[in-house]
DNA sequence: TATGAATGAGAGTTCATTCAT
DNA sequence: AATGAATGAACTCTCATTCAT
């Protein structure tokens, strides 16, 4: 009923693993921190118990998915402020944060910090190591003269950050995200500009 | 022991009601969507019978909550874009929405909008009318010219709510609101400027 | 259904934790360590969810009867020991030890004493100061030249013991409690007595 | 790969057979009636698969362990108890005892006396039998003369088993069962004799 | 034939809701 | 009318058992 795999039974125990975490993801996506291991468990075409042998509990699914959600959601994001020119690196934050799976909004939820702070190794949302990517940028720009001097770093990363969550949350469904980033990135260059 | 004093009792009544919504809402903001009715109960110094005496059950009391909170939100919304010049209508969203209580979160919860459809006769979140307030600010800032021309009003208004939003998350606790509040609306300013 | 509760909830609350830990006590009587929260909740007449409301947890409902049990096994014991003449002390042992409830066999589970390891400050099963208390009669009369000298007082106490619990599992559902004790302690009696 | 050596695959699984019952009784004396059938299978080095291919399932295993156990327990009180003169007989009884396997303890557990009720044919517990052989020992022993007449010759049986199970329980672990054998035998003796 | 991943019934626990007092 | 003890459906998790490889 899947695609070839390969041989034997580590191949299937992978591709269940698979399933299992997409599952659980879309599980979240759609009920938030509430999944319940009986909902993914038949999303995946498996019983309660193969989870358990994929995860010690619920708490360390959800953990499982969220580190692979927010891994992947960092690292693009650092990718783009890698970028040399900030404008640049600040126009490639919207794509670099719709790019992903849907989950972003679970960074907002407490309990999503709560369950990851050993990974984090703090317990304030998720969100800070990605307002602090992007406040970096700001302060980038506002040397090279590129940005307004007088603009707070912070206040704006977390602008930025919030708008993206916003517009995505309340329009993802009647635009494309590809078009809703074009235009966010727009509003985020008009508003870090020089006067 | 028996009756007289009915008007008393129903000061009485009145005023659990109040505290009743009082702790409910201090819940609410405190656990999200998981508040417990013991806890409410607890927190407003009355059984839990009494919470089911109030409301018919935990959705609508927070329900309650919820409508009590938005009708707030909203009608200060609606008396910041009643103002005539859209500058000065969009400057003051920022104050309207942190201005009141700290529910805001609740409205990006998928539960609420799902727990307020009946009232808002739509599964969409809550957000949909404050962003059509505030876009309607910007369609009138864009006829006038005071606003760039080339905004898709819609987006900007997700782009603003969402940035509030983001912003009283993520720096609520190291800023005061107002301070916040006056940054965003230099930045949300910035972003709506003809070019 | 019950009788004389004076009045209000509490007597029908404190009758019903009665209920609970007697139901509790004959369930574990009957299936050992392994009772089951729902039959013991049947065997009350009352919901699951009573017993969480008068116990933690299972753990704690267990603890709860098996320190009852054990609490009274031990003060007659040690009534027991109290008596000056040690013939007569060792003489009122069996009837000590068989006068409480049936869960003497329970003290020999070693799950039961890893459970009240934090009532008992240690690791080792419950008969160690039941042990103890009939080893310090032995002692005594050996000392008084009433028993043997050459007799190791652990090991008799032990053995003592050891009999009592051996007699009531194998014989105590074909003769009278209080007949075996008769006997038991004619045994002992003749097992101390100096050659 | 496929075919020949049969008699090569029985020894094998022979093999494999007594090692399993091996694991599954050193699980048994660690964990009484709790043996998880994953851990015998670790313990035994095989799948948990062979162990369904060896017993039909977790109480067929049980069954053999406890038989087997039992079986020999026994064969060796019948030894014991052919000895011609009563108090040989009856001094070599604890040394019979605690020569095997030490699972004796489960013979007290409830669970294992309605385990093996289809082998021995009656729900009471195992040492019915063991007892009865005794009680032999002790009526033969009254006859004689050379205990006293007046002993009830099963709750002597049931009090000497007892004791000897209680010492094991109680002092295994502080002195050797050869030790404590020795003493058992001497107090036994004690109990019987005329007076 | 042996393996161990998968299964799912069943046990413990929680919490919205009811109702006797 | 207010209370909070009682209720039990629903959820998480375990482990004996099965079966594809």
């Amino acid at each position: 009923m899947q695609a070839e795999m390969v041989r034997g039974k580590r191949a299937d125990a992978v591709a269940n693993h698979a399933r299992i975490l997409q599952a659980a993801q879309s599980s979240l996506a759609e009920h938030g921190m509430d999944v319940e291991m009986n909902e993914v468990a038949d999303r995946a075409g498996v019983g309660v118990g193969t989870l358990y042998r994929h995860f010690a509990n619920r708490d360390e699914m959800i953990r499982a998915v969220l580190f692979e959600t927010f891994t992947g959601l960092i690292s693009r994001i650092r990718s783009a402020a890698d970028t040399k020119d900030p404008a640049e690196a600040l126009r490639q934050i919207p794509f670099a944060i719709t790019g992903g799976q849907p989950l972003f909004i679970l960074s907002r939820d407490p309990r999503s910090a709560k369950l990851l702070s050993d990974v984090t190794a703090c317990d304030e949302p998720l969100t800070g190591e990605i307002v602090d990517l992007i406040a970096g940028i700001v302060e980038r720009g506002k040397q090279s003269g590129a940005f307004d001097a007088k603009l707070d770093s912070s206040v704006a990363a977390a602008t930025i950050v919030g708008s993206i969550g916003g517009v995505v949350e309340m329009l993802g469904n009647k635009r494309s995200l590809d078009e809703l980033a074009e235009m966010l990135a727009d509003l985020h260059r008009r508003m870090v500009a020089p006067d």
